[in-house]
RNA sequence: GGCGCUAUCGUCUAGGGGUAAGGACAGAUGGUUCUCAGCCAUCAAACCGGGGUUCGAAUCCCCGUAGCGCUACCA
């Protein structure tokens, strides 16, 4: 039926919070299916909840797609969509497909109760179907509001998923299902599946978490004589708990726009996310987006859930990092300098260069910059305790073995015709050559010295870019600290 | 409690009747080096259990077990 359609798929997020790791991956599938096929990726706000959608999560979601470039088509807002929703509602009425239910929701935690107690397979037993016009005037002349429900079939329902494969849904296991709430506003079940007929979606790609609602969905559906888009219910996104990753559980960790913040690329988050219930080949790890949208396959998605290993996406990221060139790589890490406080206009341009440069592939993140570089920009105003202790010395005389060091390297440093980097490097080993000091430890001692730490990358390209006179003022300030 | 989904190294996964069960991340060890990172080399690490079917099952079937999801007038 939908063989001759243009595919259509949509990412149906509901504003209630950030956009997380689940909701993206999600998107994502959606969005590479419909790129794989030349289709349209749909956005649709399912806001039927008035009460727990915000303005400020909408511009999340946004902000956070547009983040890893997965533009979309077309923009649908449900709470907009009412007369919609009523139309199919009405028609479901008119049909006998749908009733009103006047149940209060204690009444519902009543019978709820009961049924649990009684290990029934479903609680509503549907007894608000046959009310009669007299019982109907008394409850509402109670000042009930009523809610609409859908009278589910009695013959078993079919779901035929592309990932799950064809099941068959017991009737008896099938609630009449509340359809419009008693505040007169649709459910999710109804606008959902009335929006994808409506919308025209061919495929639905969702998280298995809704595959109950499939069912319930194919009821409506199938009542109002609607077209059925495909189904592929994707498996979860897992915290490393083995739960379903959720903002409820796990908090602000799992936002997408939080692994912006903290310098991820977006090529390494979509890299990431792909692999995520998905594979290619036995080999293949690293796959530009033009190459996902290419390979992408709804058939190689696996059917059960994959733990959010962030050291994946470290690694990933590390070498998304790396692919970009020094230019690149430069802009990408000035905004994160800047939030840190640090004046990047003290530098020019190829400072800043050289500076990305020194520190070649050691980012794992964009947001590492700062804790790897601020020596360059502020003399250390502390030197790491274990650093120091292990190649400074706590004894008077190890100390005074590395002031002997630091005083002599900065004589030799000061001697130097042209502070350049062989020159340095010549005068340094010619130095700990001569006097038979390791060169370990005179490095090292220089190093502390220099950016209070005992790794970072080359020293002799530390020494040029800070430049002799503060090298030599550096050294002073570690003497008299040691003194 | 009910209904459902799932099950290969710690993690992401490949393989789907005959394989030494492969790769990647993480881990360990060694090498390179002024340190760290990186890079290179090496190592360790898995078919949930039990029954079938079969000459042969990690692979097919059944049962169990475990994990997870859903069980709202949330999506």
């Amino acid at each position: 039926m939908n063989k001759n359609r243009e595919v259509r798929v949509r990412m149906a997020p509901s504003p209630t919070g950030f956009l997380h790791i689940g909701g993206a991956r999600t998107a994502l599938f959606n969005w590479l299916f419909a790129k794989h096929h030349q289709g349209t990726f749909i956005l649709r706000i399912d806001d039927t909840d008035t009460e727990r959608s915000t303005e400020a999560s909408l511009h999340e979601i946004y902000s956070g797609l547009k983040w890893l470039g997965l533009n979309w088509g077309e923009t649908y807002v449900q709470s907009e969509r009412r007369d919609i929703y009523e139309r199919y509602v009405t028609r479901l009425l008119a049909s006998g497909n749908a009733y009103y239910c006047y149940c209060t929701p204690e009444e519902l935690d009543a019978i709820r109760k009961e049924a649990r107690v009684e290990k029934k397979i479903r609680f509503y037993d549907g007894r608000c179907r046959h009310l009669t016009p007299e019982e109907i005037e008394r409850l509402t002349a109670e000042g009930r509001k009523p809610t609409v429900r859908m009278k589910m079939p009695d013959a078993p329902i079919r779901v035929e998923d592309i990932i799950l494969g064809t099941r068959n849904i017991d009737a008896a296991t099938l609630e009449d299902e509340v359809i419009v709430r008693a505040n007169g506003l649709p459910t999710y079940n109804l606008s959902s599946i009335a929006d994808d007929a409506e919308l025209e979606i061919t495929h639905v790609i969702r998280g298995v978490e809704h595959l109950n609602n499939t069912s319930k969905q194919l009821a409506i559906a199938n009542a109002l004589g609607c077209t059925i888009p495909q189904f592929a219910h994707i498996p979860l996104v897992l915290n490393t708990d083995g739960q379903k990753l959720s903002k409820r559980h796990h908090g602000a960790l799992v936002s997408v726009n939080r692994y912006r913040e903290h310098g991820y690329l977006p090529e390494a988050m979509l890299n990431f996310l792909a692999r995520l219930g998905w594979s290619y080949d036995e080999k293949q790890e690293i796959f530009s987006v033009d190459e996902l949208i290419e390979k992408f396959d709804l058939a190689r998605v696996g059917k059960s859930g994959s733990v959010f290993d962030s050291k994946k996406l470290d690694w990933l990221n590390a070498h998304y990092i790396t692919q970009l060139d020094i230019a690149a790589r430069t802009d990408a890490v000035i905004p994160f300098w800047e939030k840190a406080g640090i004046d990047v206009t003290t530098k020019t341009r190829q400072q800043l260069e050289d500076i990305v440069t020194a520190i070649g592939e050691r980012l794992t993140n964009l947001a590492d910059i700062v804790s790897q570089t601020n020596y360059f920009f502020d003399a250390p105003s502390e030197y790491e305790p274990k650093a120091a202790k292990k190649w400074w010395g706590n004894s008077d005389e190890k100390r005074r073995q590395a002031v002997d060091i630091l005083t002599n390297l900065a004589t030799v440093l000061s001697e130097i015709p042209a502070f350049e980097l062989e020159a340095v490097e010549l005068a340094i080993w010619t130095y700990t050559d001569a006097h038979d000091i390791k060169r370990v430890l005179a490095m090292q001692t220089l190093r502390i010295a220099l950016t209070g730490t005992s790794f970072g990358p080359s020293l002799f390209d530390i020494l040029v870019l800070l430049g002799r006179e503060q090298v030599l003022e550096r050294i002073g300030k570690a003497i008299a600290h040691l003194t």
